[in-house]
DNA sequence: GGCGTTGCTATTGTATACAAATATGGACGG
DNA sequence: CCGTCCATATTTGTATACAATAGCAACGCC
């Protein structure tokens, strides 16, 4: 997806990195020229990163063209994962109509995978976590729309699935992969309805799986 | 929705006014240079547009980085309309328990302009648009979903929209007045399943009247 | 003392110069 | 005749300088 050059996406990267991290704390400003002395590089490329934080809703911009961190509350995160539910979910549907044996397989290859990283004495989340990240890739390039693809792209948090992984306990970790093998499942018979409803299953598990384990979330900020 | 100055904002216009009216045909390549003398500013605002437009896949990037307009096909248009269907029918799910009097007050006085806008000899098709485009805008802020609203912005075609409307002989138009009424009553029910169903067959309606009026659409181009 | 006004400062917007990367075209050898 | 490689030109990426605009505070006026 990143086509920006190496400035610019080295920008994007630690200023989203900052958000995340909690060192810039929701509300607070964002100047260009501060952030420019941080990463290095001029303001020019902040600015490119800036504005592509911003139609991430990473941050947004107040009455007049002055940049804050996003504050994102409960509701917020719900509703994203409502609408990843939806669109990831008609993704597969489509996918399941269109996927190719090459890219079947290589479901099959990188399930195995994400089991096999969970199987030890001790889960090895970043290992479930990048491969489960590739698998659903997959599923939305077989799609082939490409407007699905760049509206996912920026929906799917990979920080927030992160978090959520790291909730699970193992057998959670283990049921995610037959959630997968069953889409598989759905892919193979090429059952639109059947990859809808697998896909949409395994997303708001996640979401309820996060959301039991972290009540609080995030608190709402004073509005900027 | 536009927070860009002015340059970058009139940049964006002009360049998707090129590409929209044909002037820049699907495939053909985008230097910034040249579009900043058409234009008559700089590189600059000319990038911000262009990064924009690219994420709205107006434009699109080839192996590396030089830019092309975007050749929508025939498939591109139905997924659009689909994903379109999808998020605001769930806008308006959402809208139907959040919407407030003051809203549904000005969804009804929009509508009866709109209705008023095709009762004469002949139909006032600019208007229609207008009123059209403030009815499903008024929906959407109901739904009170920052990131809804920043992916429908992207997805919600004007152009589209228009040339839709220009399709429509006087008794299509008077439906959709219909069905904008129809959308009143769900609301003001506060029922989101009733609202959700009117305006999926809203969409899906225009969608079919566009595909039947429009059956070559956009051809494909030679892939950049 | 409240409140608008003025001037200063901080921040964003735009233009331009330069650097890096990529395509283009022609000479050369096979 | 075809492909390869190099020189050149075109195009994008980054830095910096400058302009415009918005916030802020001190000051004076009523």
């Amino acid at each position: 997806m990143s086509s920006m050059s190496k400035a610019s996406e080295r920008a994007y990267r630690e200023i989203r990195g900052l958000i995340l991290s909690g060192d810039a704390p929701a509300g607070s400003p964002l100047t260009e020229e501060a952030l420019a002395d941080i990463v290095g590089v001029s303001r020019t490329p902040v600015r490119e990163a800036l504005r592509r934080l911003e139609s991430e809703l990473y941050v947004v911009r107040s009455d007049s063209q002055r940049l804050f961190v996003a504050a994102w509350g409960r509701d917020d995160l719900g509703e994203m994962f409502t609408l990843r539910a939806m669109l990831e979910a008609h993704a597969a549907a489509r996918a399941a109509t269109r996927i190719t044996l090459a890219e079947l397989e290589e479901l099959r290859a990188v399930n195995a995978r994400l089991a096999a990283s969970v199987v030890g004495p001790v889960p090895d989340i970043a290992g479930f976590v990048a491969e489960n990240r590739r698998f659903h890739e997959i599923v939305i390039a077989a799609a082939s729309s490409p407007r699905l693809s760049a509206i996912l792209a920026s929906l799917v948090e990979q920080p927030v699935v992160r978090r959520t992984a790291a909730r699970y306990d193992r057998s959670e970790l283990a049921r995610s992969g037959h959630e997968h093998g069953e889409l598989i499942q759905a892919f193979a018979a090429q059952d639109p309805a059947w990859a809808t409803a697998v896909m949409t299953a395994h997303i708001r598990r996640a979401f309820h799986a996060f959301a039991a384990a972290d009540p609080a979330a995030v608190p709402a900020v004073p509005a900027v």
